[in-house]
RNA sequence: GCCUUCAUAGCUCAGUUGGUUAGAGCAUCUGACUGUUAAUCAGAGGGUCACUGGUUCGAGCCCAGUUGAAGGCGCCA
């Protein structure tokens, strides 16, 4: 039997075997000093000649980056390291030398692209461990909150005969020689369900066909969605604060180690689980955007301008910087000095890129923002301006019928708009639930299905619903990666799933 | 689908108004040194400058097309 690093704490000036890979070598005359990884965790494991003896040192220096090796040694206590302990190794067994291991270099040196095509080895790198182990955890705050508040957690199909909202392209498929499509979502079975055991979620894959090749779209992705019978979209609200509060709260109590590899601000997500929830219609959400109306003096286009201006001034320090360590370099340094300026040099300049893409796109941000007209649907630039202005997750409701699914319940007295939420995250991570009251009246239902063109045949055992029973009854859906992605501060979805499946991704 | 930017060593990038034999860091290999933690030092190998065509005495650099990538928009969660 071998132990895990996780476990180290229980270990201490003790004997101990731990089997996994290589992440990183530092070698001296008499010292390997290895940076090893065993799933559960990171530790330095110390071969020392005098420890290991002539002949099995001298395997062990043939240890490559990624070879799998078991160790056996005392777990010392050592403030240094990083977790608190290493590993001073007094013999070892070798599984596997590996050769050539292409992601040698660290995560920050390499292309996106290389990386993706690589994510098979990706997975093995520090931020890959501790983003996965975040989503996991995730998930788990996800079950325990909804089965702690005695939700019946259910398996939506995957496999439906007709395009059900009939507002995305789905991925196309045959089912024993009739046309079949794959499921963009489980909400209309949840709510089936939901009049048989009044409160459930589902938890599972979801597919868009759509061609959006952005940082926040996957063409498969996981989705929780939870339908709550007897619930108005005021309870749904609650429910959403209370939900999103417990699982970041979650995060914060279990995953400090992998927050801090990740350089996550805890701040920014305390804020979330102290802060309520600031709750704008949609038509106050226009007004914000527009910069008509301000929000703790705070201005949603003053602050693109200051954003526009900082992001210039930026540049023109950079490039001072630049061409001071420049003119330095020319003047003549030691060699050790002039790469560590060449090297700055280079930041720099990826840094002015950036800079540069921001300083492209913020007046057409603005622009946007400026022009947005009532009953407009917000791009993905209207939510970040928007989210600007608020510390604090924002809930947008009672949004324009024309824009929002057909079975979305119209609020009272203005058929113009429907009861739908929207939760827009902060830092610019933009929607992460979308939820709605439904509609329960079969006649508004059916009228409706008729506006959105869509085939009521498809529908009638949806309608059945309305017609055995009808209750108040409200829902939402989650994105998981949109919500990883949030929660551990990253650019891109590709990274928030093992193996991302997304317009121009299929492998590995 | 649209806009912007880009494509140079295994990887990340420099390469000046077009001018001899295209450079650096990391990675790899050799050696030295050191309880190291982005280790350091000395050396070596590694390139059809994305592809096709054009301009020119001469193209990594200019022009056209093709392919691919990054960021943004749209569509959407």
């Amino acid at each position: 039997m071998h132990q895990y690093i996780s476990d180290f704490a229980n270990y201490a000036g003790k004997e101990v075997t731990v089997k996994g890979w290589i992440a990183n070598i530092r070698k001296s005359k008499t010292n390997l000093f290895f940076s090893f990884r065993d799933g559960t965790g990171f530790v330095q494991c110390v071969a020392s000649l005098e420890a290991l003896g002539d002949e099995m040192f001298e395997q062990a220096k043939n240890l490559t980056l990624e070879s799998s090796v078991a160790f056996t040694g005392n777990v010392v206590q050592d403030e240094r390291q990083e977790g608190g302990f290493e590993v001073q190794v007094s013999s070892m067994k070798i599984y596997h030398i590996a050769d050539g291991f292409p992601l040698a270099q660290r995560e920050k040196d390499l292309g996106v692209k290389y990386l993706e095509d690589n994510r098979h080895l990706w997975l093995r790198k520090k931020r890959q461990w501790a983003i996965m182990r975040v989503r996991n955890q995730i998930i788990m705050g996800i079950h325990e909150f909804f089965q702690n508040e005695d939700f019946v957690q259910m398996d939506a199909p995957l496999l439906t005969g007709s395009a059900c909202e009939g507002t995305t392209d789905l991925f196309e498929t045959e089912f024993f020689g009739q046309p079949a499509f794959l499921s963009q979502s489980g909400q209309l079975y949840a709510e089936a369900m939901a009049m048989a055991q009044g409160k459930v979620y589902t938890f599972g894959p979801t597919f868009r066909a759509e061609k959006s090749d952005t940082p926040r779209h996957l063409a498969e992705f996981w989705m929780i969605e939870p339908e709550m019978a007897f619930y108005e979209n005021e309870d749904n609200m609650d429910l959403i604060e209370r939900f999103v509060k417990h699982v970041i709260g979650r995060i914060l109590n279990r995953c400090q180690q992998e927050l801090k590899v990740l350089e996550r601000d805890f701040s920014k997500l305390q804020m979330v689980v102290d802060k309520t929830f600031p709750r704008i219609t949609h038509a106050e959400a226009v007004e914000i955007l527009t910069g008509r109306q301000e929000v703790n003096g705070r201005n949603a286009i003053q602050i693109q301008e200051q954003d526009l201006e900082e992001a210039k001034q930026r540049i023109e320090e950079c490039k001072k910087e630049i061409s001071e360590r420049e003119t330095a370099i020319k003047a003549g340094m030691k060699k050790g000095a002039r790469k560590f300026n060449e090297a700055k040099i280079i930041a720099l300049r990826g840094e002015i890129e950036n800079l540069e893409h921001k300083v492209r796109n913020i007046p057409q941000w603005i622009e946007s923002a400026k022009n947005f007209q009532h009953g407009e649907d917000f791009g993905g630039s209207d939510e970040t301006l928007l989210t600007r202005v608020f510390d604090a997750p924002v809930m947008v409701y009672n949004w324009p019928a024309k824009i929002k699914s057909f079975y979305m319940k119209e609020v009272d007295g203005n058929p113009d708009l429907v009861k739908g939420v929207d939760l827009l995250a902060p830092e610019g991570f933009g929607e992460v639930i979308g939820g709605s009251e439904r509609e329960t009246d079969i006649n508004v239902l059916i009228r409706k299905i008729k506006e959105h063109e869509l085939d009521q045949n498809d529908f009638e055992w949806y309608l059945d619903l309305r017609r055995y029973g009808s209750v108040p009854h409200s829902g939402f859906g989650l994105g998981l990666e949109r919500l990883v992605r949030w929660i551990c501060n990253l650019k891109h979805v590709r990274e928030t799933i093992p193996l991302a499946r997304r317009y121009g991704r299929i492998t590995p």
